[in-house]
DNA sequence: ACTGTTCCTTGACGCAGATCAAGTTGGAAG
DNA sequence: CTTCCAACTTGATCTGCGTCAAGGAACAGT
């Protein structure tokens, strides 16, 4: 049942980058219904950025002239305060949308965590086209909905979860998001790369870099999880990860 | 200056509730800029339904037939787990939407935490509407992304604030938001009556009751707020309250 | 091979907030 | 007025996670 869903997830990852290797974005975010003279003109004030890993993408209050998508690579949102203290309040993926039309400044900083390409809309004409053009306006509804309900499960995690638990919840995400997912058919074994750092993860959890450490280590111990090397992780049983996620949710299976 | 906001703000409130007694919702939901004409498709959907201090509104689950604004009252949302953990993620004040169209269940469980009056209109013929009035799912995106954004900020403060800092930064919101809000002009001074229980409290700022019963004392020690029986709160100077919140926005003042 | 750098691990200790346990207050019902 | 009960406060103690500190592993540059 696990498997089933993670088959199809992985069938996706696949049409996904052999139908369209030039924007994927087509099939998964603003314009998965477009017809071809919307996507002309999309394709008018569409262009590419990249960025090396590390390297910023936006900070909070930069004047924001585009919108877009994750093509590859994963990049995070989060908000500082003036003491320093950082919270990661979005994983981007590949799909993703980064930037709310109609407004001009970004909310949030925004850092590539790995190298990563981005397909970009100019902002003003983006909207333009938004405007004309009913169910762009409403995927990008769906797509904030989605969000939402992102945000407020991770307030639960942020909440009311212990630093276990916080973890495997935080590995479980991952391991049903990343595209680098991969699976040994049969087992129900999940096998994928970390894309943060310890400290990385301590900013999105709201820990700090040393207990995140030592709870990988942890479930480590306890044979939740095997680590190669730092960042290489397999999990030999996903559904005891979602035991130590507390995850009551069986993660949205219907079929 | 935090002045002029607060004037601003308790101006609307007055516009609010003498202009459209019957329905607020006009001015600051859904139908803000409807024609006549869609104003008549709203007004054969919509109904009214009240619900006592301390009514569920819905379980996480339920089968959801309608959509709809908060009128008078306040609502919470909150997710829980199996083992009776909650986390509240989302207040619902006067001119909140409710329920998520095109979605069939609910996904939090929504209480009322004061007797709550809501517009609600049924599910199937909203979404038709939403479906032909291009600028109605407009707005419905603007709300949406002002709530994520919401709970994003929310998310900082789950995450990386202190006790002290989560009970101030609530009472900010509060102070910020009740429609129950008053002022003494001239000194900055801001009243108002909690609107929660400790424990909703807490269940909001990922705290225990107790834990949140001690920082209302202290802040109280500290004359930040002063306390008239358990509920009536006064703020002298809503600057310092800022300043304990940890917050280094102004609150979006711009004029 | 040597050195520096970045990322990570592990240990020792302290503290903010949880937990457990009495009270107190104030309003509603009799 | 008295009783009752939910909402709240306050104290004592415990503990999970933060803080501080000392290394180790992998890798790039010289």
């Amino acid at each position: 049942m696990t498997q089933i869903k993670l088959e199809a997830r992985m069938n996706l990852n696949q049409s996904f980058s052999q139908e369209c290797s030039d924007c994927p974005i087509r099939h998964r975010a603003v314009c998965a219904r477009c017809e071809t003279d919307e996507l002309a003109r999309l394709e008018e004030i569409k262009y590419y950025r990249t960025f090396e890993a590390g390297q910023s993408v936006m900070w909070s209050g930069d004047k924001m002239d585009f919108v877009g998508s994750v093509v590859s690579g994963i990049a995070t949102l989060s908000q500082t305060m003036e003491d320093g203290r950082t919270q990661m309040v979005g994983l981007l993926l590949p799909s993703d949308f980064v930037g709310r039309p109609g407004r001009d400044g970004a909310a949030y900083d925004v850092v590539a965590t790995t190298d990563v390409v981005m397909c970009c809309f100019r902002r003003k004409p983006f909207e333009d086209l938004m405007n004309d053009t009913p169910h762009v306006a409403h995927r990008l509804l769906e797509m904030t909905l989605d969000e939402l309900d992102a945000a407020r499960e991770w307030m639960l995690v942020l909440g009311r979860k212990t630093a276990r638990e916080k973890i495997a919840s935080l590995l479980t995400i991952i391991a049903r998001r990343d595209v680098t997912l991969n699976m040994k058919t049969g087992t129900g074994q999940v096998v994928f790369d970390l894309p943060l750092t310890r400290e990385a993860m301590a900013d999105y959890l709201g820990l700090t870099l040393e207990t995140v450490s030592r709870q990988i280590s942890a479930l480590k111990k306890d044979k939740v999880i095997v680590l190669e090397g730092k960042r290489h992780v397999t999990v030999p049983d996903m559904d005891r990860l979602l035991e130590e996620a507390g995850d009551d949710s069986d993660g949205g299976v219907l079929g």
